[in-house]
DNA sequence: GACAACATACCGACCAGTTGGTATGTTGTC
DNA sequence: GACAACATACCAACTGGTCGGTATGTTGTC
């Protein structure tokens, strides 16, 4: 990574305002039909500037996933739910903030990783391990309390918290797509509540009704 | 060239052909990746044919949408899960069945309305309607089923078929988001195995560690 | 001969990427 | 600390090719 060069410090770089304006647009467009026109634009950058930094549109929607991964993790590694002590706690936390920030605009709460994985998967490498690598990175650190949580409270058979991170995940991008059909976050906020009724019949909690769910 | 002396309806016309190409197409590369030329190309047609039989490109992806939902609602409407008697063994089915078809190139068993829907929600209200219609069309009438399902075997406070059907869908359309990652069919399968966990759970139902389910 | 179902030829707009350049650091040497 | 040598960041104009779409011609069928 090369990211951090020699910059004035106060101003934002043609990099990272492209990056910005990358993170925007594809996920109002998709990724095909966003120009490099219309990305210097929103950046007010130059198109030479656009090609100084990058070597190729698809390295920018490459480069664009890392950046995407590197925010949303600063995102949720500062939100509240992480101090819960029980591992489960911090899980059904995690599920509350997402559903706290599924709101407004479709394309404002939609993912970045997602939209350009289903969409560029076929035709760029660089952009689908970028994407995929941010989707699964974010699995793990999800299944690191889910696996606590099963030590502390056991699961039936085969379950592990890999694969409940994944689960979750793909229940979360699935609930995108259903958002962008619908035009609001109704389908994330059901996804959600489906979601967290699972992992409590998973282990065994009966807060089946409550919203919340293990308030302890 | 090929066998368009015989126009009237039965055999495949320029419209199907596109329509069919269109399905190929999208899925491997997403709708504003795929050109007019290209689909032209693979249907074998000139672009005359193409615009004689569609406004645009865009009435093209929405009738492609149309297209896909007819096709799969005849292959799942054919499928022998629907003989059971039993309306959780018919969903349970549904699930093995959706298991059964995930095998092969991930673009041959992705579906086209998730793929258009996320692309193109912004930029084409046609496809978008199309291609969310033939989601929850198909929610619906996987939430009859379900709805029986729960007439008969009860289910906590809250929960519906719709509900239910739509969640099921929400999840298989970010497995396939994952599959695209990986390169393979495992996380479609992973999901499936957690969905039918998270349905017997739901209806009481002891099954959970065989993998069929409620065999009677 | 009217009409649907194509085919051919072409257009202007837009596309990703290139070019040749300038302005402003940074670094090593004396 | 002066200065050459080089690196980085950015710019405006341009290019060759591709895009969705159109105008018009041809052909088979009723």
């Amino acid at each position: 990574m090369n990211t951090s060069h020699t910059l004035p410090a106060g101003k934002q770089n043609a990099r990272s305002k492209l990056l910005d304006a990358a993170i925007v647009l594809v996920r109002q467009q998709g990724f095909s039909a966003t120009s490099v026109d219309e990305l210097c634009a929103m950046a007010d950058v130059t198109k030479g500037a656009f090609f100084h930094h990058f070597a190729s549109k698809d390295a920018l929607g490459a480069a664009a996933a890392d950046h995407w991964t590197e925010t949303s993790s600063v995102l949720f590694m500062d939100a509240d739910y992480n101090r819960h002590e029980d591992p489960l706690d911090r899980y059904l936390g995690y599920l509350d903030f997402r559903e706290e920030i599924a709101t407004g605009e479709v394309a404002d709460f939609t993912c970045y990783a997602g939209t350009s994985l289903q969409e560029c998967y076929g035709s760029s490498d660089a952009i689908r391990d970028a994407a995929y690598q941010s989707i699964a990175g974010h699995s793990e650190r999800l299944a690191e309390d889910l696996d606590q949580a099963i030590a502390r409270y056991g699961v039936p058979e085969g379950v592990t918290g890999l694969s409940l991170g994944l689960y979750t995940q793909a229940a979360l991008q699935g609930a995108f797509i259903l958002a962008k059909g619908q035009g609001n976050a109704a389908p994330v906020h059901d996804a959600i509540v489906h979601l967290r009724r699972y992992i409590l019949l998973l282990f065994d909690r009966e807060g089946l009704t409550q919203k919340k769910g293990c308030e302890r």
